[in-house]
RNA sequence: GUGACCAUAGCUCAGCUUGGUUAGAGCAUCUGGUUGUGGCCCAGAAGGUCAUGGGUUCAAGUCCCAUUGGUCACCCCA
């Protein structure tokens, strides 16, 4: 038996229900801050992520889905989207049209890492980049918006957490300081951190191994040594946030894996999943665009993990869907009447009613098991003395009335079920 | 990429410790419980090469090994 591949799953018929509830809240709290939906290729060339997220991390190094195509292009299954999503804003010179563009998107994501709670291969993300202003509002945005979709989705359990990484020149300044500080303690890091220290000197910051850990609490923070125009910047978010009831904490130690962001950066941590709680994440990158060939033009965004997401819904059982039920059911009382049943089937799902009716020839007792099953608001049966007298019987389910009709006035049978 | 744990019906699991006739249960499915009516209830049916391959043994779902797959954790991230 062939199965699906490693790391990916199926989303089934019963599964729908609950993604096209948190498609819905997110589409609309993005309409409602005056995003744009933006799709993108779920594939594009190798080397535009090689330089928008940088060649040194991991997700580059070695969880990127990468092949050869026909013409020997390198291509590469989208990782994460900003990236493309920058790609499209340069090509189209989006920048043109709009002084500011707010987009947002919902996609499937692939990167080839062991699966685990709240991890897959292929994953989907919805998230948003505002592109063409450094405003702090907007940062302040980002954050209110996944905030605000979590708790329309009754999440709890949740901690915000902002830091900022200033510019790259006080941060390269710190790093310096930083890296003074380790060379004291070096012997005592792990060797995991011994290899951060050449790499990305900040994630040592990140490590859960309680030795570097000892040596990283009186280290010196990034956030004591941001210049004046960043602390300013960071002063805004969290005024914006204040004022916006949003409960954040400013975590000095939150380091984001992709090289390119500057300012701010945020993440909102879920209790309720396993080890992988980061239910979003994100950051300001004021030269992404650049680096990618475009104009000067600063931007800000986030993602967030939709699986991880519906695990923290589902673990809080926050969502109370309901039954999906249909209209009406069609039970042919004989056999030699099943196509009458179709066709009356067929005209009542064009007049808008959704309509199930039987295709295995079955028993009475079946087919009104069926529309039970099916949670049918009514059930019409054709058939017996009323269909030779040219009338058809319309049960409703829920009081167990019924009421008969002439079997080819539709028009009135549908508005009674439409009366309901 | 590393580690730990797991694999019996569509689903959730019992049986394995102490190998021994036809491998069980609940839920789900299907059929029936009088002529043409659901839910509840009752009766019955169908459904398993016990993940795969090898080994030990008179005998393996049960013990051992390998492979594959899954789960969780690390790394890292959403």
């Amino acid at each position: 038996m062939i199965k699906a591949i490693t790391g990916t799953r199926d989303i089934l018929p019963s599964d729908i229900p609950k993604w096209k509830y948190l498609e819905n809240v997110v589409s609309n709290v993005f309409a409602n801050f005056n995003y744009k939906e933006i799709r993108t290729p779920v594939f594009e060339e190798t080397a535009l992520f090689a330089r928008g997220i940088g060649e040194a991390t991991d997700i580059v190094s070695k969880e990127m889905y990468t092949f050869l195509d026909r013409s020997e292009t390198s291509v590469t299954l989208k990782p994460e989207m900003t990236a493309g999503v920058v790609r499209a804003f340069i090509e189209h010179s989006l920048d043109k049209k709009l002084s500011i563009n707010k987009l947002y998107y919902i996609s499937p994501m692939f990167r080839q890492e062991r699966p685990q709670a709240g991890r897959f291969r292929q994953f989907h993300q919805f998230g948003a980049e505002a592109l063409g202003s450094n405003d702090p509002m907007l940062d302040a945005e980002m954050i209110i918006m996944a905030y605000d979709i979590f708790k329309q989705l009754g999440l709890k359990n949740l901690i915000v957490k902002i830091n900022s990484l200033g510019v790259p020149e006080s941060r390269e300044n710190y790093k310096l300081i930083l890296k003074k500080y380790l060379q004291n303690h070096f012997d005592q890091l792990t060797q995991e951190s011994k290899k951060r220290f050449e790499t990305n000197i900040l994630r040592i910051f990140d490590s859960k191994e309680e030795q570097d850990q000892k040596i990283m609490e009186n280290a010196p923070l990034l956030i004591e040594h941001l210049d004046n125009d960043s602390l300013e910047h960071f002063d805004k978010v969290k005024q914006a946030l204040l004022a916006s009831c949003i409960p954040f904490e400013v975590d000095p130690k939150l380091v984001r894996g992709l090289d390119y962001y500057s300012h701010t950066t945020f993440e909102v941590v879920s209790g309720s999943v396993g080890a992988q709680s980061s239910l979003c994440g994100g950051g300001r990158y004021n030269l992404l665009v650049k680096e990618l060939g475009g104009g000067d033009v600063p931007g800000v965004g986030f993602a967030a993990g939709m699986e991880r997401i519906l695990l923290a819904c589902e673990n809080e059982k926050t969502l109370n869907l309901g039954e999906e039920k249909i209209d009406l059911y069609i039970v042919s009382l004989d056999k030699n009447l099943t196509y009458f049943a179709f066709q009356t089937a067929i005209n009542m799902r064009r007049s808008g009613l959704s309509v199930e009716t039987d295709y295995l020839a079955r028993s009475v007792k079946a087919q009104m098991r069926e529309a039970n099953k099916l949670n049918a608001k009514y059930v019409l049966f054709i058939g017996g003395d009323e269909f030779l007298k040219g009338q058809v019987v319309l049960k409703n389910m829920t009081g167990s009335e019924q009421n008969n009709f002439a079997k080819d006035d539709l028009n009135k049978i549908t508005d009674k079920i439409r009366g309901s």
